[in-house]
DNA sequence: TTCGTTTTGTGACGCAGTTCACAGACGATG
DNA sequence: CATCGTCTGTGAACTGCGTCACAAAACGAA
């Protein structure tokens, strides 16, 4: 079960011990394919996630159907802390990128551990202010900028990440399209412009930011 | 100071013993005019809310000024959670929308108390829980939903209050637009059809609910 | 190599909402 | 009651982005 360590990475670096030690005893460890749903938008659900190794990707969907990537998690990121206290619905999905592990404890568990580790509530609520803070700023973006703004900021967020080298994203078109809440045709059109510009170069299912401060620029630039 | 005892509505109504405690012992009461800005986004702030009387308004805004108003908040309501804990700035910005007396406890006095009452940290936890749960609807229908939708569920939102008599709105379509995310124009223009569809009536600075069930209709539709 | 499938590139067109520009309507205030 | 500022109603023009409709690459498998 425990096959592995946990990572001293994302959340989990700065965590305090009783979370550790809750994660360490009381966790049962999920093993996901690539693809795989751990939870779905609507299930019930009353557990709390650490993530072991992998990605797993964050998204939020719409009654007909259409999707809104949010995050791309990595190893040490927490989640699912919503439904722990809050007894009802996840608000959101998350799906395996790549196969992964992730450790799960459940709520009964979590309570009893913070009134005998109240440090560990402490944990919990910068957990949930972290995650508020983020909703916030992605409500900000999705409803104050337009379309190429949010579509630069997501690619400078989802290449800041150490671990890959010289800025690559390995998300097609069609992916990227669903992070900024735009069609693909739409971010084709606005990458070709991007490219002839030097900004970005592409391959097949993936791009490279060659001018990250150009980016920058349009990110923050609320016409073209 | 300490002019009035805690109402017992909107989250107080089910909060622990140990926060209202804390809410009588500990906070400073302050006085807000109408208009009044209680703390702005890009603040720093360290202190957690409770509303003892009055209504205040809670929105974010863009860089360029463009305002988005997310709710209207009554007596018993708890906010501020976020800066508690993770220290950092505003995300929001609280205005008073008729005079209003609030209570505020500072962060290391609420640290100190859930240390001593782990109970707290759970109420708190819930309170983060709950704002999540807002938030990511909010986004949800900001992103998915078109204005006519939108405006139907923030009139049903806002007229659910127990206290108003007969579904009665009292916002300009100025304000209304700024909580819908549109131009004051495209509110009229909606609002003109509902009305002679019978299903609204308005007044200067104000509106009234006529056939709720078919602005229900209206809050699902995507299309119309 | 030669298919078949999945991604990418682009154009034509439509539409929801914005912007701009007024014209009335209401309610305070002298 | 006359006037002024703030709300409300509505049209015309513009536009960002979605929808539709293909064509061209890129890649895998046979």
């Amino acid at each position: 079960m425990k096959s592995d360590a946990l990572p001293k990475t994302g959340f989990l670096a700065h965590a305090s011990e009783g979370l550790i030690r809750l994660l360490d005893s009381l966790a049962v460890e999920v093993e996901l394919k690539e693809g795989e749903v751990l939870f779905e938008q609507g299930d019930v659900g009353d557990t709390l996630f650490a993530i072991i190794s992998g990605t797993l990707e964050f998204s939020v969907l719409s009654r007909e159907g259409r999707k809104l990537s949010l995050d791309v998690m990595r190893p040490g990121a927490l989640f699912g802390e919503i439904a722990l206290f809050d007894p009802g619905t996840r608000t959101a999905t998350v799906t395996a990128l790549e196969p992964s592990r992730v450790r799960g404890v459940k709520n009964p568990d979590v309570l009893r551990a913070i009134r005998e580790t109240p440090e560990l509530g402490i944990d919990m609520i910068q957990l949930a202010g972290e995650r508020l803070r983020w909703m916030s700023s992605q409500l900000n973006e999705q409803v104050f900028l337009p379309m190429p703004a949010r579509l630069a900021r997501k690619i400078l967020y989802l290449t800041v990440d150490p671990s890959e080298a010289l800025s690559t994203l390995k998300l097609s078109q069609a992916e990227l399209a669903e992070f900024v809440g735009a069609t693909r045709e739409a971010v084709s059109k606005t990458l070709s412009v991007w490219k002839r510009a030097n900004v970005i170069e592409s391959t097949r299912g993936g791009l490279h930011v060659l001018d990250r401060d150009a980016l920058q620029v349009m990110a923050d630039l609320h016409q073209i």
